[in-house]
DNA sequence: GTGAAAGCGCTAACAT
DNA sequence: ATGTTAGCGCTTTCAC
């Protein structure tokens, strides 16, 4: 390995000038400069960024942990954070927990090994208690879902309302039985999912059939579980989730239902294929970029502020997420 | 920040003591073990990974350098590869390029300064040369794309067979002139999709049409502006690639052309709505899951190994594509 | 403008 | 089974 010491010695200067050299912090010759780069060049020296953050006790990583890469919810995170820390010189540590809570721990200590300058997370169900220790030594914001535990700031959007909207469309449509597919409220936005649901149907005097809600996991299994069975009465299905959406695309596909003439259905996510399902779906549409690119420069903004610098009642960020009313929703059949 | 000195006074040991009893390497009494951490636990304790780099000089971090993490294509090697490092407690730097050569070079030397255990690369066009040296400082390997420069191994698809089956297709239905959207020859995809499109050509005794053939950046934007203007002589288009064939069905879409009937088109990738589309895209399916995992499991496996282990002729790995036949293509009028 | 020296936190070698 | 010591590569005083 080549080090500082190496370039030392092929230069004939001290270590200490090698480094004000390469590191354009304490004066130097421009000469000497000139011979420096060309020694390090030459003998192929990368700079050890261990040694580095062990002298400087801070690193140049920024962390974000999420439940799924693949899913473009999160991808566009990791897109956003990248671009933001290639900005600025800082690296980017990713970990996916596949929403389990032991995985989440391990990555966070991770986090907190590689003294991670700042760190964001999409919390998962159930975190374990020992996060928050660990999520007050660095700038820590949540991403999307909120740990009720996790004192931090959080970025995601307006569900409850995004989903009374949805609901408040269909039953204007005359629709009065209307299944939604949605996660189970370990996660925080399955409950706000259901809440925006339930609040849209008092609101205009309907009680609630539980049987109609159907939550679990938020994932392509259950959004095709969700409606397999699909009581008779039920005209409108809204699916609460980008996975479920796909499940359920996939189920109705299968069967040849027809839409919406069958059935009513609205949907959920960012992808362009929404767009094109059946003349364009009936969506709720969460701004990702958006919230990307907002969280992005806030995180990194915080880096070097004191860790902890959450005060209740600031930073919680609820964006609105936007309806498209497309060819998958009609008025009930009277 | 609590180190090990700080147990150490804590407990009334010795550093080496507890950096034992923590690590589970030496010898140490149960009793020892329990009391130093209890002492951990209590005083908020996490190792420094850049402190044990330093120490064993290697890290525990591999990394993967990718144009576009949103690209499921990529997103789905993110996913491998992290649960891969889960499973055997290392870590995953990831890097995105947006195919930007400096960007490039700028992540591939922030992997070597954190001396990462293994990088896989997807190469961008035109790669600086100063990413070979890069390259031989750790295993490494490269994905889906090829340089020419890089002397590594490189996991990938039968890219020429693949388009050279999707274009035979076409021509046995009867048609004569296919337009082909690609990428252009600066990206070894692009390449080898135009060799196998003008082969199956070729091999029907049929002479290339230069205009006919699309080249550009592997984006939505190209591929909208490659189907901006179709030859009124062509029965067919092929999109042979993901977001090639997302900018094209876009257009497609707005201008509601009928498919098959006016034109048929083969599509390119994984994503479940191809199936969905008009009645399912007749299609190239690249099966990035098994790539992903074949070459996750293959790079960890070389770490610890001497770094430039590679040897000309080994490791060349193209795994074979799908072709499914949807409903998105039909016999050229006559 | 340059050099000498110290120390970040950890662990392995060696001594007890 | 535990303690002592040294050093990984870098940067930052502090001298000169």
């Amino acid at each position: 390995m080549v080090t500082i010491k190496d370039i030392a010695r092929d230069t004939g200067l001290s270590p200490a000038t090698v480094a004000r050299a390469l590191g354009g912090n304490g004066p130097t010759r421009p000469e000497t400069r000139q011979r420096v780069h060309e020694a390090a060049d030459r003998l192929g020296y990368v700079v050890s960024s261990a040694a580095r953050s062990m002298r400087n006790q801070s690193s140049d990583m920024v962390g974000l942990i999420v439940p799924d890469i693949v899913n473009r919810f999160y991808s566009e995170m990791a897109r956003a954070i990248a671009a933001a820390c290639d900005a600025r010189g800082l690296h980017f540590l990713l970990a996916v927990t596949d929403d389990d809570p032991d995985r989440e721990l391990r990555q966070m200590r991770a986090m907190v090994a590689a003294r991670a300058a700042a760190v964001a997370l999409v919390p998962g169900p159930h975190s374990h208690r020992s996060m928050i220790a660990l999520a007050e030594r660095q700038p820590f914001v949540q991403l999307v879902r909120r740990s009720e535990w996790l004192r931090s700031e959080w970025f995601g959007f307006e569900e409850e309302s995004g989903l009374e909207t949805a609901t408040t469309h269909l039953l204007s449509l005359g629709h009065r039985h209307i299944l939604l597919a949605c996660s189970g409220d370990r996660y925080s936005t399955g409950a706000a999912r259901q809440r925006g649901y339930t609040d849209a149907l008092k609101k205009h005097g309907l009680s609630v059939d539980d049987a109609l809600i159907r939550a679990g996991e938020p994932t392509v299994a259950h959004g095709r579980a969700a409606i397999a069975d699909i009581p008779p009465h039920v005209t409108a299905i809204i699916t609460a989730g980008t996975l479920l959406t796909e499940g359920a695309v996939d189920v109705l596909t299968d069967r040849g239902v027809s839409i919406p003439g069958d059935l009513s259905i609205v949907g959920f996510g960012i992808e362009k294929w929404l767009q094109w399902w059946r003349g364009g779906m009936t969506r709720i549409i969460p701004p990702v970029d958006v919230l990307a690119e907002t969280c992005a420069e806030h995180l990194l903004s915080r880096i070097g502020t004191e860790a902890a610098g959450y005060s209740s009642g600031t930073g919680v960020i609820g964006h609105p997420t936007v309806f498209e009313i497309g060819q998958t929703t009609a008025p009930a059949a009277t």
